[in-house]
DNA sequence: AACAAATATATGTAGATACATGTTTTTATG
DNA sequence: CATAAAAACATGTATCTACATATATTTGTT
């Protein structure tokens, strides 16, 4: 670096000034933390994370739901959904059932991991709702449609 | 949730399907795995973690700077800024100045440190322009103020 | 059928993250 | 000045994350 700050985020006033000294990777990594802090305190009240909310909702929406359907799914490491749903499995919101194919182990949420989720789905909604009471339309559509353009960026690397 | 898949990210023809079942939390974090892959790709020859590179770059530019400077410009919790900080210095990349007032500890950049950062930079600098050939600039303007939109949401939430 | 290749999952290790709490030092207040 | 409050930093604990690698099982090939 060249001595200045990396300006993470910008201002407002900034928008014509945007160069390649911003970091896309810090500024990112921030707003990261600032949701999942957002959210943490929204569900507060939930026996779930923000994160694990997020896998068993997504389990119990999955057909024949995988470890390894599951992470390609999030674009998440296989071995990160399999840490990650060995917790849920231990706090007892998930069940294991080994299919024909036995490398497979199926998720299967359990009556106790529904109540969870019931329970925690209008915390979720409220904090959903005030993202859509304060960030405008366009905003949340390009954090929604972010993922894909990255995704893409990403496949067609020259970099490395 | 109602047993429908929570759509994390979006596609571009659902652009006008936006509603609050597409959760912000999990396809924000979604792009941070993304983006955090992307350059540790990138920066893969380097000694330092992308992380890092925020880390040991900001703390080269700052005055004066300590773990709360620090941690408030970064906006990550001292705690954690602490322990990153602490792998920084067991590298070698930066030491501790005691100051007057003895509760804080200001961090300098050595000259291993500055070696790492120098070293790191045009790998740094090629994912960034890797991101402004293949981004938009609305998209880079709207990721690198999306900081301070979550930032001020989060300090006038009425949730909690 | 035998063996190589691919698939699914797990484990070791380590960094990033933050909450609750504790310690030390400084500042403010009576 | 003495004591309470605040500030700065550290530690215990726990989740999230992923790379390298290992193990088990299935599939493909000869």
């Amino acid at each position: 670096m060249k001595g200045e700050l990396s300006n993470l985020a910008m201002d407002t006033q900034d928008l014509n000034k945007t160069n390649r000294r911003h970091c896309v990777h810090a500024s990112l990594r921030q707003s990261s933390r600032l949701i999942t802090s957002f959210y943490a305190d929204a569900m507060h009240d939930s026996v779930l994370q923000g994160t694990q909310f997020t896998l068993l909702s997504t389990i119990a929406a999955m057909p024949q739901c995988t470890v390894s359907t599951l992470s390609d799914y999030l674009v998440m490491d296989q071995t990160t959904v399999t840490r990650s749903v060995k917790l849920l499995e231990q706090a007892g919101f998930i069940q294991f059932k080994k299919l024909k194919d036995r490398r497979k182990r199926q998720l299967i949420v359990t009556a106790q991991g529904q109540q969870a989720l019931d329970d925690a789905y209008p915390l979720w909604l409220a904090a959903q709702e005030h993202i859509w009471a304060h960030l405008s339309e366009d905003d949340i559509k390009q954090i929604l449609t972010l993922g894909n353009k990255l995704a893409a960026l990403s496949k067609e690397s020259t970099i490395k």
